[in-house]
DNA sequence: TGTACATCAGTGAACGCGCGTTCACTGATGTAC
DNA sequence: TGTACATCAGTGAACGCGCGTTCACTGATGTAC
């Protein structure tokens, strides 16, 4: 018998060595990560569900998670990050203020679009259904928010835009998150061409802020 | 006993009349509104709960609905008229095209905000929620979509907008849907005051479509 | 080097719950003769 | 006018399901002496 064999041949993950218990967490976390994927239905990430994704019996869920909303709320949390590493690479392929804002407009949309169901959970999603010390507030003080409001200072230092830099990420903000959720919600809805969509309200937006 | 007593003390409704089975489907959607309202909550539309509220046993339903699903579209149905019907009058207050057009989407976000699980379930929903039967085709066929279009064509008539159309249309229901649906799902996010939020962006979207 | 013991990751079985839906029925209402 | 019968709105009990969570436990891993 190799020690090094890592998964048996009952498909059951090995015990974690003492002190390596974290290690299942972030099974836990993936295995819920891929049925969210999968199945694209966030009812589907049950514990349940989760625990047999991880190779292991619900009740060690528990020992990493107080309960399934902490669950579903560190799901949220790498998810965050995503979206904000994403955003920040989009906005940073052009020197030029105003184009980076579109391009940070842009980046959000396609985001919410190659992760509809994430998208939903983050931003669409029933505010009791993230633990408490998830909340609004703290979404507020989220990098992303702060890197838009960066972004639209930008443009106000270059004087390209006037205005209140927080009305006016807000202002950005509901308009791509309007066409996502929109695109998200009624998929079958005979849109136009979803770029044709993005760049429209996108560009009628920032030509409304210039004026 | 008085014939004319229509509640007996149980809280049970009396039975219908032969030939007027068609009351208690009535009383089974007002039911379930009442119960959307007040707990706010669209889990909280449960068949048993729905029966409850209606003074009636859960099968009773079953004589009226095919299923939940049916039950919930008759819900929304009922909607979707209130909504175009809110939407028809604010946008009918002003002759000037182009104000009527910003009345009609002030007007949307109050019915947002004013009925938001109902908002939810029209606009926030999973697709499989709704039946195959209210699909996004008929959605792209109501009236108030029709509404907004031919509103929206009333200002290239005018000359004051150029543009197509249907584009244009998306384009401002995109925004007047982000902002309620953000303010939805982020209730105690520290938002500026509504009024201001939903003028700047209004105000920003239609100024960039005069340029 | 060997043995008794503490630690702790994970298990197995069960709890109570509320759900959508089905099925055989009851009993009041209306109709035919 | 009276009676047998058909209709049909609504009932009561039960089905099977999947869920989140709890609890006493097991057994491998590491440690102290």
């Amino acid at each position: 018998v190799t020690p090094a064999s890592k998964a048996p041949a009952t498909g059951r993950r090995q015990r974690a060595r003492r002190g390596e218990g974290d290690l299942l967490r972030d099974e836990i976390l993936e295995a819920a990560e891929r049925l969210l994927i999968e199945t694209g239905n966030r009812d589907a990430v049950s514990i349940r569900a989760v625990a047999e994704g991880a190779g292991v019996t619900p009740p060690s869920i528990y020992l990493h998670f107080a309960d399934k909303t902490e669950l579903l709320f560190a799901v949220c949390e790498k998810h965050f990050e995503v979206l904000d590493r994403h955003l920040e690479e989009a906005a940073a392929r052009t020197d030029d203020p105003l184009e980076s804002l579109r391009l940070r407009g842009q980046a959000y949309v396609r985001f919410g679009l190659d992760h509809p169901e994430h998208y939903r959970i983050l931003f669409m999603g029933k505010p009791d259904d993230t633990p408490d010390y998830f909340g609004d507030e703290r979404l507020r003080q989220s990098a992303s928010f702060d890197h838009l409001v960066a972004g639209v200072q930008r443009c106000l230092d270059a004087g390209v835009l006037t205005g209140d830099p927080t009305l006016i990420a807000f202002g950005l903000w509901s308009v791509v998150h309007g066409v996502t959720s929109l695109l998200i919600a009624k998929p079958d809805f005979p849109w136009p061409p979803v770029e044709q969509l993005v760049d429209h309200v996108l560009n009628v937006q920032m030509e409304g802020l210039l004026g």
